[in-house]
DNA sequence: ACACTTTATGACACCGGTTTCCTACAAGAC
DNA sequence: GTCTTGTAGGAAACCGGTGTCATAAAGTGT
């Protein structure tokens, strides 16, 4: 059977190997490899059972080379939540378990001020298939540009979406936190604060709108003192919900732009001697594992990152041997909100 | 200057063009670029030269397949601690960074009755430089068999000092858990309930011999029903504290092997209205995000995950040009007992 | 002055695939 | 029976590096 595959110091077969054992020459291998139509049956069926027999694999190296395009999907970003690149990464290797793709993980710094040349060298270098950019670097258009330039197929994850539709797998940030917000009012809260992202970030922007539109939907005017901005950690929130909770009047609900600083918040809460949700209600974002497990539980908004991966790669591979039907229409995921315990109606 | 440097597409220049520019042979080019030691000062420098002003980077899939090696460095794991996962690609980026190596990334299933085939594809395939195992799966001595077999370079990571030292680097569970316990007894502990993690896992183990060992240094007998075994996952630790606080006399701590149990085990004794820590001291291990954002704060153990990993990373490229000082004894890494609010005396 | 190293470099094959171009042959048109 | 036309498959060059070995020039000892 596989006579040599297993023995350890056998070389592996290369594409020499199996023209020369069936008699063909390297190209018709080449062929069989690469499904090429114009094949007669009955020399792909001799070609592809020894290549069955031998185990034969071709050598990824050797092809990149000839194809100058490697088989590897980059996943660039700069994004301090583990849990979502970690869910990303799950969602993409997904697609890619099975097909000959691999992923390769580039970690960027934002701040840096070379940052555009450093992802065009190692785009350059890597010749990859296709990148996954991660927001926020995701909303920089130069790094879209840049791919565009360099015939590097790219998705970005985005927040909400933008015009290049086809680039794009994103989330409906703004109208899922209407949502959380209306849900707030609904239950009767008046005097709402939120806890925004960092100027400059998409999310934050849209999650803000949302928050704004709801207000307005409800015929309640937005107190620029109840609106803080955080920087997505931990200590902003609790800096911020202090801020928040030093107004009077009091909110009875915060909104926080990420679920980081709404347990920043719960602290912040819990120092006044505040309970929740009893005293506060408290709403967060990204249904990261802190949101389920702290106390109260946090009511929050799910974002369907694996999902959203597996959109990306599906998107990357489209067209190509190892392409998985793209499901039409799957740009745009619906984030969800998560009832837990940390919203009631305020006293 | 770079005169065509970014032209789009204007080629990227090759070895051929350095050779040709410089007026040397390829053969020359590919010593300056390895740093061969055999070559004039003076070609190097007139060869250097043109390099630097054509922007010139050697092709890695040409070199790969020259060398039957890839610059690439594996991380094999099976983990689903995301923070985990994150910090030791931290740490391994962070060394690789500067340097030619890219990190590709391969989650396996334990489970699969495939998993070393799995491991040998992925490594036969893609000619890795070198693998981190991460654990549970850096325990299975088979994979270590086959990366020795198929000379790729290894590095086990892992929760105690094993025989190969040379491929391991390991963290002091044992050690430190005897220490968290002991501080236990030390504030007046004598019931002490362990969850443990499940069996089979060489991380379980050790922490679990840590526990035993401090109760018997300080001469307390373990009582069987104050261990219970938990999967590593936040609702195996809720019933795992359910059924350690069911026990009378009740113990008045608990040590969970890891931060999701802990707060599982948090929960648990607020559902039965006890108060963390004034009646039920907690101990967790990892010192995750959770952990320092749930009420109360945990004291806990932080495993030096990202040093581990940066030490992963030296120990693969070790005698590589792109060599860091391995810093001698860095097999071995010291967990730190994080002190916060989950412990107390006993009423 | 001679053989004998040592040093610096080049020619050429090779890694394992793909692409281009060409040939041989069979089928169909006239 | 000759002339296209189409199809299956091969030869050789190529992708961009590295290894082996040969060679010319310079240095060394006697």
């Amino acid at each position: 059977m596989d006579s040599d595959a297993n023995i350890p110091g056998s070389a592996k077969p290369t594409i020499n190997d199996i023209a020369r054992l069936s008699g063909v020459s390297k190209k018709t291998v080449s062929r069989v490899i690469n499904r090429s139509p114009l094949l007669n049956e009955e020399t792909r069926k001799r070609v592809d059972d020894i290549i069955r027999e031998t185990g034969y694999v071709p050598n990824p190296q050797a092809r990149a080379l000839a194809l100058r395009r490697n088989f590897l999907i980059g996943l660039v970003h700069d994004n301090p939540n583990a849990q979502m690149v970690l869910g990303m990464q799950q969602g993409i290797l997904s697609v890619l378990k099975g097909t000959e793709y691999e992923l390769i993980v580039r970690p960027v710094d934002r701040g840096s001020t070379t940052l555009v040349a450093d992802v065009r060298s190692f785009l350059e270098r890597q010749r990859l298939h296709g990148v996954v950019l991660l927001p926020p670097i995701s909303e920089d258009d130069g790094l879209a540009r840049l791919c565009d330039e360099l015939g590097c197929r790219y998705v970005r994850m985005g927040s909400a979406e933008l015009d290049d539709a086809a680039h794009m797998v994103a989330s409906n940030d703004q109208d899922v936190v209407h949502e959380a917000v209306s849900y707030l009012i609904g239950v009767g809260h008046r005097r709402i604060g939120i806890i925004t992202g960092p100027t400059g970030f998409r999310s934050a922007w849209e999650r803000r709108q949302g928050f704004e539109r709801a207000l307005a939907d409800a015929g309640i005017a937005v107190d620029p003192a109840l609106v803080v901005e955080g920087s997505y950690r931990f200590e902003s929130g609790l800096g911020a919900a202090s801020k928040l909770l030093d107004c009077s009047p009091r909110p009875t609900a915060i909104f926080a732009s990420n679920d980081e600083m709404a347990s920043g918040a719960l602290h912040a809460a819990r120092r006044l001697g505040l309970d929740v949700p009893a005293d506060l209600s408290i709403i967060g974002f990204d249904d990261t594992a802190i949101a389920a497990h702290i106390w109260p539980p946090l009511t929050t908004v799910r974002w369907p990152i694996v999902e959203m991966g597996k959109a990306a790669a599906r998107k990357l591979l489209a067209g190509t041997i190892d392409a998985q039907p793209e499901v039409p229409g799957e740009a745009l995921f619906l984030s969800q909100l998560i009832h837990r315990a940390s919203v009631a109606p305020p006293k």
